[in-house]
DNA sequence: TCACTTTTTCAAAACGTTTTGAAATGTTGA
DNA sequence: TCAACATTTCAAAACGTTTTGAAAAAGTGA
């Protein structure tokens, strides 16, 4: 390992001018400039990211906690994050220092890594709504981008959120386009901030619809195939729908298997429509029919969460930062006309 | 934030000596400790992770990479270990710093840490035969642990394992015990070297037991559910089996719903015995009937490694780190005696 | 040539810790 | 009282970089 040392002693040249000169500084001399790269790339010179680190007060660490509780089932979308983070975080020369706690405070493990400043910035994935690490980060002033915005109305953090309002809401207008007007939207769970606003949009096409008490039609649960089963079972004895809405694909594998079983054919009797991640778990093509999504892959978050982290450490103003991204619709063979009584 | 200056001035004490006292080193009077120890306190001070690393020159992170290949269902595991590991070595006061790479090179992100030089060492999990990442770290003398001993024969790495030559052995006994004799065994992918142990110990049971060329009774697959339904359908038609042996309680899934669908009764007909990982999604005792099972969570991993780790960094051989734990036997419903024919 | 400005380089300080080698202080035995 | 020794403290160097303030070198116009 060569310092910047060796390089100055080698050209006879000053350790400041040498780093200088490898940070691409105008007032140094072309000719220097093009000596210190050639020595640098002989030497195999690598600066020493602690000796930066030191000097800059930054640790060029984002910090990731996961709060594992029982249900582990979660974990697949927040690995897959994770993981694309990693990779665009790499792409700033910054890196992921991961947390895995099992607490009862989920504001510990963030304190942890704060008081060893270990980390230049948090990026929070599945907040609450009015979570309590939002606040200890802010009312520290450490930088941090949440993924999903829980907190309704504006706020005055940075944060990657899709629009989960227009999903579901563009999602039933195509079924009631369809002619359908008995539809059952089985949900997320109704903490979350994207069930919450998938509701709003769900409610909103209905009206637009002049569909009545829609939210007696709205059951809320795990994003699970059981959940999916189970729900479409218990509401398909007591309402009859022509039409379900799901939270992802695997509740949708759930109303489709359970379909079946009641001897009930997708897109004729019922269709189905499903918010679709672009988790591995249950993909949408393959179900039979292929299934009508609103896609927004979680993999396309990574990017922009990676891309808003940067800027903010870079001092761009927190509210600057906010980007709500909108899911496609993608019709496929599992929405069809309303069927005739 | 308060430094050693800020304390040493308070006492009139030389930063050296407040280095000294807060380490602990027995050359500074006692009184002198306590009142260091106060102010200490008192002045919330907590030393700088990036200047003991600068002087140190070690970074207190340790690598973990993860190679993400189509074949992303592995992941599971993989988190489940890198979760508890960051726990475990959190004791320690290291960092897990995560990396997710997809490359055609598995080396690569490997090589990106150590030349930035970011990590003081590796954790390397699903290592293959031969595996090029811990060649790669042999030779430039990065410290490393291995979870899952790939390579055969005594191996001059750090290492921490199951006894799977046992525990295929244990469940292979259990079954010939109980009079079976036409054993089937539908077991991991061929190249990983947990499938080619617990091959071993398979074929050394049923030769104990005088049974003839079980390698025929043998199927090499992913350890999925539907390599175990698929997997018991094709050995069911050809061969008769009595009983299985399972790689994973996700095949033991598949293959107890195939036993369901082919009307044959569980233990009555055929036993089923599996290796159990303890991972969510298939849990051994919410079988029908409770799964007997060869059992050693994944999770448990976490702190033997973590202290492995800690060990060789503190300058502990590599070759006196090498554990082999042994996988529990526990006797569930899912077997019975060998039907009389 | 001089005075002046611009370009280029440098020595030294800084970041916060640990470690080295020396110095100060205290204790003991005569 | 002095030497010899043990205990305790300190100033300074070190780790590898960036940044500051100053100085040297080069260029300009008269």
């Amino acid at each position: 390992m060569s310092t910047l040392k060796d390089i100055a002693l080698e050209l006879g040249l000053s350790p400041a001018t040498v780093s200088r000169a490898l940070n691409g500084f105008p007032e140094v001399n072309a000719k220097t400039k093009a000596k210190v790269a050639e020595t640098a790339k002989r030497l195999n010179y690598r600066p020493n990211k602690t000796a930066q680190r030191l000097v800059s007060g930054k640790s060029g660490m984002i910090g990731v906690v996961l709060i594992a509780d029982k249900n582990r089932v979660a974990d697949q979308s927040f690995f897959e994050v994770t993981g694309g983070l990693s990779q665009h975080l790499a792409a700033q020369d910054r890196d992921l220092i991961f947390q895995v706690d099992i607490q009862d405070d989920p504001v510990a493990p963030y304190k942890r890594l704060v008081e060893k400043s270990a980390v230049d910035g948090f990026i929070i994935q599945g907040p609450a709504r009015g979570d309590a690490r939002i606040a200890y980060l802010q009312s520290i002033g450490m930088p941090f981008v949440v993924h999903g915005k829980a907190d309704a109305g504006p706020v005055d953090y940075a944060y990657y959120d899709i629009d989960n309002v227009a999903a579901a809401r563009d999602a039933t207008k195509l079924l009631t386009d369809l002619g359908h007007r008995r539809i059952a939207f089985i949900n997320g769970p109704q903490d979350r901030g994207f069930a919450r606003d998938r509701r709003r949009g769900f409610i909103s096409a209905c009206q637009g619809a002049s569909i009545t008490d829609p939210d007696n039609w709205i059951l809320f649960g795990p994003q699970s195939e059981q959940f999916g089963y189970q729900g479409a079972s218990d509401i398909l004895e007591r309402l009859r729908p022509t039409a379900f809405l799901c939270a992802s694909t695997l509740t949708a594998q759930g109303v489709s298997d359970y379909l079946k079983h009641a001897g009930l054919s997708c897109p004729n009797d019922v269709s189905i429509v499903a918010h679709d991640d672009a988790i591995v778990t249950a993909r949408a093509i393959e179900f039979t029919p292929p299934l009508t999504v609103t896609r927004s892959p979680m993999r396309d978050a990574c990017k922009p969460l990676a891309d808003i982290m940067g800027q903010l450490l870079a001092g761009v103003p927190a509210t600057e930062l906010q980007i709500t991204s909108s899911a496609e619709l993608i019709v496929r063979a599992s929405t069809g006309p309303a069927p005739k009584i």
